[in-house]
This record gives C-alpha cells, structure tokens and sequence, in this order.
DNA sequence: CTCTCTGATACCCCAGAAGTATCACGGCTT
DNA sequence: AAGCCGTGATACTTCTGGGGTATCAGAGAG
C-alpha cells in the first residue's frame, strides 16, 4: 500500500516545479487528466495534502515543499542507479570527473598528470559543469569525482580530500582606478558605485533585488567584468577567466578558497581512491602549491 | 525509456538478498515467473547482465552488486520520502532521535533535558536501534537525528555536531584475573584465550572466523560477559550495559569515542537546528563533561 | 535413469495508466 | 450582466503491461 514509484514522484515534480498542470502535463509528454489524477491519488496514498488548489493558481502546501526536496533526491538516486550500474558493465570504465569551468585549471592538470603517471589508476574523463552543479553531477551518478570549493560550494552529504588552499583576487576591467592598487580589501571592493556585483539566480531561479546584473553563467560574468558593468572575487587561480581587459587584484581579507575532491559517501570506488591518493600526491608533492 | 522504478528496484533487491527466485517471489508476496521476467526486463532495459542464472545457482555480476547497492539507496530515499512527508503534515511533529541502546545514556539524558528546557525546541521523541543501524533510520527517514560514535560508527554521508569525547573501559565477567587489575591495555584484552572476542554480523549478514561467540545483539553480548564467555570494549559511558556480574576496566591506549549528533545532509530543519543548539550548549555548559 | 529443484516460457486475465470529451467554476472583458 | 477564457476535475473508453497458472527444460543427486 505504500511505497511511492519514481513515476509518480516525476509527476509530482513536474507540477510542483511549473505549478500548473498543464504546462506540467505538456512537460512529462503526457495528457492533463491522468497528471491530475496520479497527483491526486499520490496525496491520497500519503493521506496529506501537497498542493493548495485555489481554483485559479496552485501552491505548494509545507508537506508538499517537502516532498519536493525528498522527491528529487529520490529521481537523482535513481538516476544514478541506472547510470552506475551502466558504466560498471562498461569493461574499461574510466573515471568520470567533473568541474566547474575555468576553476583550480593549472591543479586539474596537475592532477590528470599524476593520475595518468599512476599505472593503476583508470583513466579520467573530465566533465564541465556550470556554478554550484557538481553536487547534482555527483548525487545523480553524471560523474564519480568532483573539484569543488570550500567554503563556496555545500559540500554536505559528501566525502572529501582536501588538495590546496589560496586566496581570492577581484578580477576589474583595466582602466578602472580600482585596478591600479597593489592590493584591495573586501571593504573596498562592496558597493563600488559603478561595478555593482552580479546577481545569480537562487535555487528556485528568481534572482535576489540589487543595483549589479544578473547572469547564470560564467561567461556572461566575465564579459560583463570586460565591459566594464560589474567586478567579482575568485579564487587566485581561476586564469580561464581571464581576459584581456581584466586585471586581478589581490583581496588581502578575502576568505581563502581551498579546493577539494569530493565523491559520494561509501561510493569510493578503487577508481575513485586511486585518484584521491594521487591527490593526495600533489599535496606533498615538491613542486610550487599552485592551486 | 529510462527510468528505473521502485518496484522493479524492490523485485531486484529482493532476488540479489535471496540469490533465489523462488524464496524472492515468496518474500514479496508474488508468483516467480513475473518476477523472472521483471528482473529480466529490468537487464534489457539496463543492456547489462546482472545476474548470472548458472541453472542451479543465482550469482550477482559485478554491475549487479553495483546495482544492489544504489538500489537501497533509491528505496531508502523513497521510503524516507513518504515518512518525512506525512511527518511534515503533522501539526506538531516531533523530532526523531535515533541511538544505540544503551550508549551515551547520561548524555542523551542531559540533551533531552536541555532540548525540553528551550521554549522553542519541539518535542523530541526517542528510537532505540540496534548497533549500527543508526545511519539506515537517517536514510530511510524513520528518524530525523541520530547519536553516533566516532570513530566505530560510519558518518559518510551526514551532517555532524560533536558533543563529547571519552576513554574505552573493558568489559569483563567478574572474578576474572583481568578484572582485578586497575587499568589494561589493548594488548592486554586482545586474545585472551578464554574470553575470545565476539563476532558480529557482517552486512551481508555472515559472520567473521575467530573463537569468539557469534552475536547479534546487545542484550546477547551482555549476557555473555556475565557468563565469563567473552570481553568487550566499549565507550564508558555505556552503563546501561553493566551487568552486577560485569567489572569495567579503563583500557588506557584504546581510541578515545567521540559522540557525535548527526542528521541528513541539507536536511536541518528547525528542530533539528534547536536540537544541535542544545546540544551545542551542553558541550560548553559548567556542568561535568559525562558522556 | 529417474526424481527433484529451479528458472524460463506460454498463455490468459484484469488492474490501472493514459487518452478524449466534457464539465464546473472563477475571473476578466465588454 | 453576459459571455468568454483559463484551469483543474470527472466520465468514459482503450489498451498496455503486470500478475497468475500451467508447463517446460536442464542440471544434479540418488
């Protein structure tokens, strides 16, 4: 009698992320009516009531918003299921790692270099993401190992090797007069009238009110930095990002960023741990600690 | 085309436990020719062989015991759905705290106490498990907090508060030669050829070679020592365990335990919160740091 | 060689998921 | 006020596919 089915739980995400269910129904491929009843009889299994029906508008009740959250995690887990189980009958299963963009390049190198040094390790497919997505990459099984950021990125639910630590510099177009300093200061870089900081979109995709532009990628951001709209703070190794009219400047009290290797807890493949040891490599290694 | 459901995920977990169609179908309460032919459906749609049928005999693949192992995660993660859910609609929902039997009796006292004092705290409602099981009561939702050991119990995958640190005692039959002693060493407990040490379950459910009794729970392994059967060594806190038969020895070089309160990654909700605040509280509070 | 144990096949039935058509109701326009 | 549009629910039908029973096929045990 209980027990929910991934179908219906893909249903219910549909219509609590579009809250509406025709646009939903069009979404999942399917006809309006069997949506609002698989919905409906989903709440009567649970004998809660997810949506607010209001006749012209839907919401999310507390005990839906709720099972929204557990819901993806639940598709996420699932998906994984079916792509781990996929890439372990595959014979030579390399690694798949991923990463933001443009982030800790010169470690990522350094650290395809010793895992190919190593004779035991497989071989390292490296998948690039958008801001904020390993975690998603990770829970549903796009990538085993992911290069992330403390404390920018939530590493919570996951098992880390900590690679190196540096500090963050506030990339500015040239030309500007904040560019000509030797160092900045947090102080100075908040609220510089004419490069306001970016907005990026929250979770749910609304962008929080402000003075800077919005922008979902990372591109967007540096061509807006070039033009001369906005300023950012990255970590000191971040070189993809930089173009031409940029200038970095050293922020002395920025927080420091260290990047990390993270995988899903007790999912440490040997694959896996060869690459963490190989990490863990770099990190004694004798070469200059560039991140 | 994708998809995996739940069903087909529990069918499958069913006949990997079993390795037995037959006994699966019967656990399940279903006939076995729809449940050959779900798990075969459930391979071709995969395009991977999960399990080896040898005529006689059932095997996991090795993309089959991959495919266990996400698969209860999928199922604990639906099965913590529904419950977190319908928890959620309750009006006033009290927090779920899991422990082991028996550990941390006193300061699981004081916590309840501390959580009971705080006006904003809900009510906290108290699960007992069995050794090790904390973790599966946090996945599959049956709990929402858990009191876990560091470094005996495995905190992969949770969001954790350190509460309080303490030394190992031994636990022995009284009249022991060992028992008279004012301390011991882990040399000293380890192969004492009367007392062997007792053998627990593996995951899987088989036990470890050695002398020592097999046992699979707490009350067993007590009765045990008092019977001049076997020793353990546990956290000195655990007196719920003590026996008037048993005599507890501090074991000076033994890893010291850190009781630790753990909850689900990004799942801290507001009594979860008050909860840790709580129990923050305790680790600073002038009273004795007793475990 | 036969009996047993076990998983696969063949075939049928029906529950239930999806589709079409339509209704019911609220809000907006004119 | 009347009519229209937007939206979710209901009624009814269709048909896929999951489940049951009976049976087969091959491997070991005796």
């Amino acid at each position: 009698m209980d027990d929910l089915e991934t179908r219906e739980l893909r249903y219910f995400v549909a219509v609590a992320e579009e809250l509406h269910f025709g646009r939903a129904a069009q979404r999942l491929g399917i006809a309006q009516p069997p949506l609002s009843r698989a919905v409906r009889q989903l709440e009567r299994r649970l004998g809660v009531q997810l949506l607010q029906r209001d006749r012209r508008s839907v919401a999310l009740t507390e005990a839906g918003s709720v099972l929204l959250r557990e819901a993806r995690t639940v598709l996420d887990a699932a998906a994984a299921a079916a792509r781990r189980t996929r890439r372990a009958a595959d014979p030579q299963h390399p690694v798949r790692l991923v990463t933001k963009a443009g982030a800790s390049h010169e470690l990522l190198q350094r650290l395809l270099a010793a895992s190919a040094a190593d004779a035991e390790a497989a071989p390292v497919e490296v998948v690039l993401c958008e801001v904020g997505e390993q975690a998603r990459f990770l829970r549903s099984g796009r990538a085993d190992v992911a290069l992330m950021h403390r404390p920018v990125d939530d590493l919570a639910g996951f098992d880390t090797e900590d690679l190196c630590t540096e500090g963050q510099v506030a990339l500015l177009p040239s030309g500007h007069p904040l560019a000509e300093r030797p160092w900045l200061t947090l102080a100075d870089v908040r609220d510089v009238p004419d490069l306001p900081m970016a907005r990026w979109p929250r979770l749910d995709g609304s962008y929080p009110d402000g003075p800077g532009p919005e922008v979902h990628t990372q591109s967007q951001l540096a061509q807006l930095v070039a033009l001369g709209k906005t300023l950012l703070v990255i970590p000191a190794s971040s070189r993809a990002w930089q173009w031409p009219e940029h200038v970095a400047v050293p922020v002395t009290d920025a927080r420091e960023i260290t990047t990390v290797l993270a995988w899903p807890p007790g999912r440490r493949s040997p694959a896996v741990a060869a690459l963490a040891r190989a990490a863990a490599g770099l990190r004694t290694s004798p070469s200059t600690p560039a991140c």
